[in-house]
DNA sequence: ATCTTTGCAAACTTTTTGCACCAAT
DNA sequence: ATTGGTGCAAAAAGTTTGCAAAGAT
């Protein structure tokens, strides 16, 4: 287990200071779970660790936290298939490749879509939100495999 | 109200059957709405459509009907925000643009992604699923708004 | 006749909300 | 002291499932 209070987070606390919301022992829990995951993390996945170290930390605290944490620009999230969210932090901005195989999420920069978000800008006046959506196919270890897994 | 049983409509019945599916009232009824939908479809709206014809036709009818014809490769599903899916015909591949200000969905033809798709195969050995992805962000007439309308 | 699909009701999962209490500033 | 945040329990929203009856081949 990881050391609480990285400079990450603190780093994180302190635009949420600046931006006026109060710091609550959810918020820097559920901020430092953020920090320190090495995958996305779902609201019930931010709950569940979360709750190992502050057990009395409600799932429905979770979620109002990210939604605190979203608004103050902190947070984003990205839907993937069957209603759940990943959350992450926003000080590192990246685009999602999910894979339908194994579930895997694949982080790529911004950059990547630098040429698709000019197109859709200037073929249909569509501009991109950059880092809120996930690209769905297969990594390399799903791709020879025929079926799509469970999907639903 | 548009005409039932359409010629896109018949064609897809035919594959329906060549792959040893059973035709229904309810298959066909969807198959129909699908076909006959300008705009895409949830679960939701698909199961009022075919009650207005089929009062009796049941909203988990829908859904395992969804599943059959996804199942055999005749539709296909995209999730939006907030653990709607919107679904398709296969029969005529494109993507999706999501607008998150307003909802509208733009779509566009596979090969706009035709690019991206080489740049991740070969980057990130991940195939993208052409049709089975949405792209989120904001439509011509709501980029000039600065607020995210509440995605959450 | 056989095997699939349907209708219904009830369960499930994920997320949201009302309200009284508690905590951060 | 004031306002915003939290815990709980209960409700939503969307989807899935068990089962017996009905329907397609």
């Amino acid at each position: 287990m990881a050391e609480a209070g990285t400079e990450r987070t603190e780093r994180i606390i302190e635009l949420l200071r600046e931006r006026g919301a109060r710091l609550t022992n959810a918020r820097r829990a559920v901020i430092d779970a953020l920090a320190m995951a090495r995958s996305h993390l779902t609201a019930d996945d931010l709950g569940v660790l979360v709750q190992q170290s502050a057990p009395d930390i409600h799932i429905s605290t979770i979620y109002r936290t990210l939604d605190a944490l979203e608004h103050l620009g902190l947070v984003d999230h990205v839907h993937l298939g069957h209603g759940r969210a990943i959350y992450h932090l926003t000080d590192q901005p990246h685009q999602h490749l999910v894979c339908e195989g194994c579930g895997a999420v694949v982080e790529v920069p911004d950059s990547t879509f630098a040429q698709l978000a000019d197109q859709l800008r200037q073929g249909y006046s569509f501009t991109i939100r950059p880092s809120h959506f996930a690209v769905l196919g297969r990594c390399a270890d799903c791709a020879g495999v025929g079926k799509i897994a469970s999907d639903h």
